[in-house]
DNA sequence: CTGAAAGCGCTAACAA
DNA sequence: TTGTTAGCGCTTTCAG
């Protein structure tokens, strides 16, 4: 009965009326500009009140043509999305950015390619000043989506084409994988394997890359491909085990994945690390040092790596089209990894 | 250099021009509009195509007074909503039933009460048509604000207030309860302990009030309360295991309790479930086949919950605000449950 | 069946 | 400092 939803919101020109102001001055107000005298001002705040005003964002977004607003775009199925702690620290550390910026995250959850079109309308609609894309595979169409939409956006690992003015947030992949082997070398394995992730994202690749970095005649047989999963890991290192029963150590390129490893390594009755050195990468806490035995891996910065997208964006979309200021131009950023030392290599 | 970000995209005017009518048609061949001249809409069309019109959605929005977007709130810190798989789960149900109706799914992470604010100004904005919410804790200001907002709103779980036009979706949390309480006295166990969700959250409540139907007389001292983290299970098992060692019997209030209740089983030495039974809530498919044994418990149907959920609000929203016609009123839903057997009782 | 015209609510020049 | 005046791009009566 008291349902507001029919009563329609009153508008500024409502609160100028109260205020005895022009709706110019109104809108100064609400938007905090310079420059209105402090009896004026105080009396708009009031009618705001009193009135319980609130900016209709359509029509301020039709003029301005900002939306405060970023899209979170994910290249993978919602399944994964959420059963993947990765996917939720970077999300963390990019909410929390735009948030300082009073900015609101849009979340679009893309389980196919027949979502990236429903996706490429929406921001093409204008509906939101910029896009983060994630988790995208080889030849992804997404990116040209938002460059067509003509929407600013920064992609969350580098992508697989090179292209000067792409701008994404990446950590060292390849430098990180080296500092794995290594370690594992350090440790005096010799039978050392690696399980993958899919070969279809550069974050796979080049962790790959590192690893043949360090070993470049490793025997290739030593090499699975897994697909961030718990049990793609486990498959992989139950496939590894039957190839080669004589490996005593394996870097897995997600900490994720190694728990599936030291599951199938367990089942198969072998002691970690005695027998067999695990080191993953990520360095998710909730997995890493729930494992058993608690894993050592190569940390990456996640959450901070989700800031740092999101601040990038941001800047670009403020970018204040080349004027005469010297703001340096945005570049891809890549942060370092670090060798986290647990038990289990 | 070929950016298009600068080049302000295409107009309905343009469309109009190009195809040699009026805006008004172009529009209604857009809107797919009855009554239209094949020739002219197929003209429309191509022009659409040539120029990639896509429609501009705050200006639509301002005249249309709708979003075709609905607005997710979870009133729990991000770290829950992505650790907990039940949320997944559930947006994804909502994912689904909101694409399949053209309607842009929007989530809004609250990691706490300064966050209100920002949710409450952007529900009253006018950013979507309505709004689902989630996790409500006690009294929880969210769908105050919601209201105010004007904002048409259905909450996952019933919420901690009667009244009548609120909008909930549900499971039958307490006769789910009790069916988890009778199977484990079925199976002869007599020191039946209950590891409760938070007590500010009715669906913990509720089940809470399921165990005790059962088991009115029951040692108090068999009930601890968690928080629906592994962790929280873990800690509350330890708690009873200490307080009355000779338990026979655990109800989790939910499966991710339920396994870290496992695990603190085994720490214990407790074998599962020859010295004790235990059973869970949820029946979330990660978790209850993959614990070590696998988990017996109780099963809602969490996506179908979180496409009710859209549904209803859908419906909601379309509301003809009360014309001739007989559409049943929405009300809330709850779904039954379900005993799912598997190793752990 | 089609077009002309009137706004939706707001911001941003431009005047005063 | 404040008000007046144009629109932003679209939908939707209302005539024709």
């Amino acid at each position: 009965m008291s349902d507001q939803s029919f009563a329609s919101r009153p508008t500024l020109e409502a609160v100028a009326a109260r205020a005895g102001v022009s709706r110019a001055t109104a809108s100064r107000v609400v938007n905090g500009s310079e420059g209105v005298r402090a009896a004026l001002a105080e009396r708009v705040r009031r009618a705001v009140d009193e009135l319980g005003y609130v900016p209709n964002q359509a029509a301020r977004t039709l003029v301005t043509r900002r939306n405060d607003a970023i899209a979170v775009v994910v290249a993978e199925p919602e399944t994964r999305f959420f059963a993947d702690p990765f996917f939720a620290q970077q999300v963390r550390g990019i909410s929390k950015e735009l948030t300082a910026h009073d900015n609101q995250l849009v979340l679009l959850l893309t389980e196919g390619a027949a979502d990236y079109q429903r996706v490429g309308r929406y921001l093409a609609g204008g509906h939101v000043d910029g896009a983060l894309l994630f988790s995208l595979h080889d030849d992804d169409s997404l990116p040209m989506l938002a460059r067509r939409a003509g929407v600013p956006t920064v992609i969350g690992g580098r992508p697989g084409w090179s292209d000067a003015d792409t701008l994404y947030v990446d950590c060292d992949n390849r430098g990180g994988a080296r500092d794995a082997v290594r370690h594992l070398l350090g440790l005096g394995r010799r039978r050392i394997a690696h399980i993958a992730g899919p070969l279809d994202q550069t974050a796979s690749v080049d962790r790959l890359d590192g690893f043949r970095d360090v070993l470049p005649d490793n025997d290739p047989r030593l090499t699975a491909e897994g697909d961030f999963t718990p049990d793609g890991g486990a498959k992989a290192m139950a496939a590894l085990l039957e190839r080669c029963p004589d490996v005593d150590a394996v870097f897995a390129a997600s900490d994720v994945m190694a728990s599936g490893a030291l599951r199938m390594l367990r089942t198969s009755g072998r002691r970690v690390p005695e027998d067999v050195a695990v080191i993953g990468f990520d360095d998710i806490v909730s997995v890493s040092e729930w494992t058993d035995p608690p894993l050592t891996t190569i940390r990456q910065d996640i959450e901070e790596m989700g800031r740092m997208m999101a601040r990038l964006l941001l800047r670009t979309v403020a970018a204040p089209a080349a004027n005469g200021t010297e703001t340096p131009a945005p570049a891809p950023i890549v942060t370092p990894t670090q060798l986290v030392r647990r038990a289990s290599a």
